[in-house]
RNA sequence: GGCGCGUUGGUCAAUCGGCUAAGACGCCUCCCUUUCACGGAGGAAUGACGGGUUCGACUCCCGUACGUGCUACCA
């Protein structure tokens, strides 16, 4: 089938990947999967300058572990290989120089000074940002403006160029967007965009094109930013004579910051404190590293539920989706118009929503390194019992630790005050002879726990509101924490015992 | 400055001309639990502004304001 829904993810690899990339892919991916079609990853490596080496590994590894992984990729390959476009870097000499012969597109050989000295003569009040274009073209440096001999003469003597676009004058350039409907440019206001650098690497402008078309890419997805630099594409597609197969544009809203307004940054996520990128980013060039959410303790399926309603909703109310679901219910005409503020508390329940409600097999795996990082040995099924008990208490997976470290081992700090406020002989004599009854017990179970408990707190003729409180803080050490016999029974005899006595002496 | 895009509670948002304007997060109160949490019940809080069109406008049109994006041999 030629007209297979194909889509494409296309970052440049030049550092972290950023919350707002991730939610492109998973639109990217939604949209692909709905159709049945296809999604591919292409890496635009096309700037020299920006390139960091381990930046696609950390893509790779990004979507990996959000479980959006692409049909056809650098790693993977696929039919329309390489998908990297430094690879690719010969093919689009071709093109440019095709644009050029049929007069869309000439050779400029300004120098940066000379286009910086065009920029400070023209400079104005009313022209804050004078640009390459239809009104100064004829008075730099280019084939347009230059003869046909010194051009060539120019050309031979390996003279720097780019190749730029040629605009042309008086034109609207329209097209339907599939979120915001019709868009429409005067090309009096557009710049002769460079196409082809001096390196010979193309950029994103010529690449984008050149790759969708070749790519066979027929939903093209990105962040709003790009949109005002629609018209050169699709003037691209149109002089390179593909307009029939150009692909639909879908222009993304952007994520906001919390505060205030503006393109969210991972500034604001060291400034506000949360994560920004997926995962935890180490610039090679500064060892500087960032922060992800993965290691903030966020299971990447919530993460994956909270990006998709930033932005887009099902139209019911309902909030928690699989990728299943997603995929299933998505639909770009249902994608936001408007930016939307990334709000940290919500992300963080979409995160307890699926702690709360995973099962600990799926929790144990992800859970475990948190406790053996605190030196703490245990056994899976020990865990497992501890995880059930307290996951609707976590909110990250690091709440875990701090939830749930009492079973493994008696409590650092205790609340001691809490207990003195109202303590007494009466209430010691109480947990003396409670030590005593239950160390007889045969049957450790909660319910037998409790049975006892009472049993010995009528005889001392005290109520549960006077000693029940202080048996937590002797066991966890504070006011929190699920059922205090199910603690004893988990925690053993020995220990429950113990920890008694322990407080005991110290009140 | 120019151009593009946007604008429903603090935040995410439903509504495709009938609204006494959903729901969720967060916040507050209460219940459950003699802990914390979960769960449950309730509460405060919204259509930027001005004109049209219409029997009727949050919804359509036009202005204005505000916000935001772009304006590189970066993507």
């Amino acid at each position: 089938m030629s007209n297979r829904v194909r889509v494409r993810f296309a970052p440049s690899p030049t550092g972290g990947l950023h919350l707002g990339g991730v939610r492109t892919v998973l639109y990217n991916y939604l949209f692909a999967h709905h159709h049945g079609g296809e999604f591919v990853l292409r890496i635009e490596d096309t700037d020299q300058n920006r390139y960091v080496e381990s930046a696609e590994q950390y893509i790779v590894d990004c979507l990996e572990w959000c479980g959006l992984y692409p049909d056809e990729s650098p790693q993977k390959g696929g039919p329309f290989a390489p998908y990297r476009q430094r690879e690719r870097k010969h093919l689009y000499y071709e093109y440019a120089q095709k644009l050029v012969d049929a007069g869309y597109a000439y050779y400029a050989f300004d120098t940066t000074d000379a286009l910086e000295q065009m920029r400070n003569n023209l400079r104005s009040d009313t022209n804050t940002n004078p640009q390459y274009d239809h009104s100064t073209r004829m008075h730099m440096r280019n084939s347009l403006s230059l003869s046909n001999n010194e051009v060539l003469e120019l050309l031979e003597k390996n003279t720097p160029y780019v190749i730029r676009i040629k605009i042309p004058e008086n034109t609207t350039v329209k097209f339907t967007d599939m979120i915001r409907g019709e868009i429409h440019f005067d090309t009096n206001l557009v710049d002769d965009k460079v196409l082809l650098k001096a390196d010979g690497m193309p950029t994103y402008h010529l690449a984008v094109v050149v790759d969708d078309y070749l790519m066979k890419i027929t939903h093209a997805f990105r962040g709003e930013e790009w949109l005002p630099s629609a018209p050169i594409h699709i003037l691209l597609w149109e002089y390179l004579g593909w307009k029939e197969n150009m692909p639909e544009w879908a222009h993304l809203p952007l994520i906001l910051k919390p505060d205030g307004n503006g393109k969210l940054s991972k500034r604001d996520g060291d400034r506000l404190g949360f994560p920004v990128f997926a995962m935890n980013w180490k610039d090679p060039k500064t060892g500087e590293t960032t922060t992800g959410f993965k290691e903030h303790g966020f299971l990447p399926e919530a993460f994956v539920n909270m990006l998709a309603l930033l932005g887009w909703n099902s139209g019911s109310e309902q909030e928690i989706f699989t990728l299943d679901e997603l995929v299933e219910k998505f639909s770009i005409e249902r994608v936001h118009k408007g930016g939307a503020k990334f709000d940290y508390e919500k992300a963080k329940w979409f995160n307890h929503q699926y702690i709360q409600h995973a099962s600990s097999e799926r929790l144990l795996p992800l859970v475990k390194p948190y406790f053996e990082k605190q030196g703490i040995d245990t056994t899976d099924a020990y865990l497992a019992q501890v995880i059930d008990l307290i996951k609707e208490r976590c909110t990250l997976l690091p709440d875990f630790i701090q939830q749930g470290s009492f079973f493994f081992k008696a409590p650092q700090e205790i609340d001691l005050p809490s207990i003195q406020a109202k303590w007494d002989d009466k209430k010691k004599q109480f947990f003396e002879a409670w030590i005593t009854a239950f160390d007889a017990l045969s049957d450790w179970g909660h319910t037998r726990l409790e049975q006892s408990f009472n049993e010995t707190m009528e005889q001392h003729e005290l109520k549960k509101g006077d000693v029940l409180l202080p048996l937590r803080i002797m066991l966890v050490g504070a006011k929190y924490g699920p059922g205090v016999f199910v603690i004893a029974e988990m925690i053993g005899k020995t220990e429950t015992g113990e920890r008694i006595k322990n407080v005991l002496s110290k009140l």
